[in-house]
DNA sequence: ATGAAAGCGCTAACAT
DNA sequence: ATGTTAGCGCTTTCAT
């Protein structure tokens, strides 16, 4: 438990000013060959690190830290984020802070706060709707990128839902299904959700089909899901094919198709998982890469950091149809 | 993008002195009422927020922060653990730094040394074997805490893999199962698989049964599982039940189990999943609590911060069996 | 109850 | 090529 060795401590040992330790750890002034080893061997001896906070707070600028806010990490998906953002970080020598809101704002804004009080360089926020990142980040002059959702008059990296569920849809329509039901909160509240009812509806008038309202159908959790298909499944004229707008209704969906012993139903989900090929009725998906979108958004704050100071702009991370199972055609 | 204000902005705008701002912020010296409220207002209206680094600085102690080293975030179980420090570490007003690993030690070494570098108040790490992370937090005089797994020389918080295994496997001999097949990379590596092997063996010899050798697959991705699980289920004595010790490995078993439609066979896994009661045929398992495993890490290394200096010492959290489907008897 | 001065570990600015 | 001085934003002495 020794105290740590100061810069102070090395120069001394090397026989040398702290400035020209300094120089050699920063590599910036001119420093003689047989200095720069003398002091090297010292700071190796001693095991000298550093400080990173003393070194941020006399240079004045940002710390070397990327503040990442994200609304939960039991969600793989988010998790996922997180790692693309952490590895992106890693490789640029820089350091991730990590806080989750809850989805509340107020949370949201005590992170946000606390990371603001480190002099993160950069913040990067899943938005809890509500929030008030936007005037946090401004008021710092700290570059933000919103994920996964947008939000307020700033930068934001998202997946194309809306594309994903069109071509979705499209595939299921190509497919010469024609009932397709879609399952999801409704109205959705969350702004992937409307995305993907906008696609979900888009498909529908390119391919110059009207889904019948009730095709539509409310679900929020995984017991919604499955009542709201056998409902849908018992109707005169039932879906075909099932668009799941999220993974819990995913879940209902293939509870309710493998109970009620209709596999020949189709099913697809927005969000891949790994299980998806061992389910029964087996699961095609519009998968996102959330390792990507975090990754991206690292990029674009980055980008303001150098001083791109170009009005907001908002990215689009594609996301892939991955489809399981025999075609399954409609039967009509 | 105004520079953010300081302290003695405070100061002069209230017509006190830096030190008279800091005791109202920190609340430590005496401070008259009158001065505190004036003080107060003139925080809230410039938006001070008190530099966290320059503080860290000034008193030396440890920084406020929280390293976590997670060997990778596409895990969910990692993810789930993250989130159970981040918040029982917002919880104490304390920041999260996160970085992964990948599973190799020198990565690990270098996260580690950044955290150092940062004055993180303690550390929690998921090692990697051959990592050195024992003596890089004993020569920084920093709390180290080992999570998922013992490292050398250190406090450590683990599930109870053995307990686990031994409870679920003897869960299944109860049922009458003789031949319960054990699915994992062989001979296992990592501690937790070690750990889950010998809770299996400890379950037959409990119940004064011996596995044939045969019984013992190995199955390091699912699609070794599921070559594995076919193989077994050829054999003459088949085995009547599988125990997956992670998760590949009982995907695998499924897929297998589904397309040989041989539902009767029961599985239980190590780890739960969320879709586990969506499988056909349906996955029993013994689930694993990851972010009370962290948020145990987190005390235990707080405790050390707060001067426990006792013999290291091993946690281990509750592993929990959460069966499904009809109970799954043998048939002999 | 308040303030002045010194200093944490480091680097920017100006020496030499 | 190296050293000296000053000072980042804050807190710790030690005054008053």
């Amino acid at each position: 438990m020794e105290r740590r060795p100061t810069l102070h401590d090395v120069a001394r040992e090397a026989g040398v000013s702290a400035k020209t330790v300094s120089r050699v750890l920063n590599g910036d002034g001119p420093v003689a060959a047989a200095t720069r080893e003398r002091v090297q061997a010292v700071v190796r001896r001693l095991g000298f690190r550093p400080n990173l906070l003393a070194r941020s707070i006399r240079t004045g600028g940002p710390d070397s830290t990327v503040g990442l806010v994200v609304p939960d990490l039991d969600n793989p998906f988010f998790g996922a984020l997180a790692g693309g953002v952490e590895e992106a970080a890693r490789a640029r020598g820089l350091t991730v802070l990590l806080g989750c809101s809850g989805g509340d704002p107020a949370r949201e804004t005590e992170v946000v706060s606390a990371f603001l009080a480190r002099r993160t360089a950069v913040l990067l926020v899943v938005p809890a709707t509500g929030g008030e990142a936007t005037a946090q980040a401004r008021a710092a002059g700290v570059p933000l990128v919103f994920v996964d959702r947008p939000g307020p008059d700033a930068d934001c990296v998202v997946s194309s839902n809306r594309a994903g569920a069109r071509e979705g849809v499209a595939h299921l329509l190509g497919l010469g299904h024609r009932r397709v039901a879609f399952l999801d909160d409704l109205p959705p509240e969350l702004y992937t959700r409307r995305e993907r009812l906008a696609g979900y509806l888009e498909a529908f008038a390119a391919a110059g089909v009207t889904p019948a309202d009730a095709l539509v159908a409310e679900a929020r959790t995984a017991a919604d899901a499955e009542l709201a298909v056998l409902r849908l499944l018992a109707l005169p004229d039932p879906p075909t094919a099932l668009f799941a707008s999220h993974l819990n209704a995913a879940t209902g969906a293939v509870l309710a198709l493998g109970r009620a012993g209709r596999r020949e139903v189709a099913l697809l989900a927005f969000d891949d998982l790994p299980l998806a090929e061992v389910l029964d009725p087996p699961l095609s998906a519009v998968a996102q890469a959330p390792a990507e979108l975090g990754a991206a958004a690292l990029r674009l704050a980055l980008a303001r950091l150098d001083g791109d100071d170009s009005p907001p702009r908002t990215e689009t991370v594609p996301t892939r149809l991955v489809l399981r199972g025999r075609p399954a055609t409609a039967r009509p």
